[in-house]
DNA sequence: ATTTTATGCATAAGAAAATTATGTATATTT
DNA sequence: AAATATACATAATTTTCTTATGCATAAAAT
């Protein structure tokens, strides 16, 4: 059960940055694809992954596209040009967020 | 008002630490120094603060001590054993996230 | 001299974003 | 035949913030 929480708002920033990466996923192939790279350190839980994406795709990030593979749905995400600037953006706040923790953390000048 | 939104989950980390280098520190204080570590990145706010102070004393990891300078009140905190050891913890769980993190977001083999 | 800003605490209401617990359905493996 | 994997979804709850207040004293600014 090792699952180190997810910090909360990062998970957007996750789905963004990988759809940016494989052009178009469905939800079940995110949390494989997250355990996978994160040798199952991280595990996105449907009940957060759903919602996310739902509401990526309400505020125009997202654009979606039904499939029907072995009898079974599949709702394949993909960037929209907003999305795609957007991820942008996301990338960069993060990338400075973490910049801003290690600062916090690490530095004996605090 | 550039205040990059924390990323929830990470205050406690924050305060924690800061209290493991500077053995005591009351509320107002650890505001002003994480504005100033920061450069006025980020700023924590009294509404998370101050709660956050209660719980983490609530748990027993910090431990409060009332002092009266000018004729203002101070509840200086510190860490108890205990909060000593969870600040370990905590800071081994946040390095692993941004390692995580960084490996999600900065990778193509993603 | 009075108003604003800084110092210092606190809590309540609301929002955001997770977790946990379900539910449905088909396909594959044991 | 039962369990696991694949694939979606939502509701209830919890966690953890933001925003908005409130009180009080000290220092700085108009």
């Amino acid at each position: 059960m090792s699952n180190s929480k997810l910090y909360k708002g990062s998970l957007n920033t996750i789905i963004l940055k990988l759809l940016q990466e494989h052009q178009k996923m469905y939800g079940y192939e995110i949390t494989q694809k997250v355990k996978a790279i994160t040798n199952g350190e991280l595990n996105i839980t449907e009940g957060a992954l759903y919602p996310a994406l739902h509401k990526l795709e309400a505020e125009g990030l997202l654009e979606v596209e039904v499939a029907k593979v072995d009898n079974r749905l599949r709702k394949y995400y993909k960037l929209t040009s907003t999305g795609n600037q957007e991820t942008v953006n996301k990338l960069a706040e993060l990338a400075e967020y973490i910049k801003t923790m290690q600062v916090l953390v690490n530095s004996k000048l605090a």
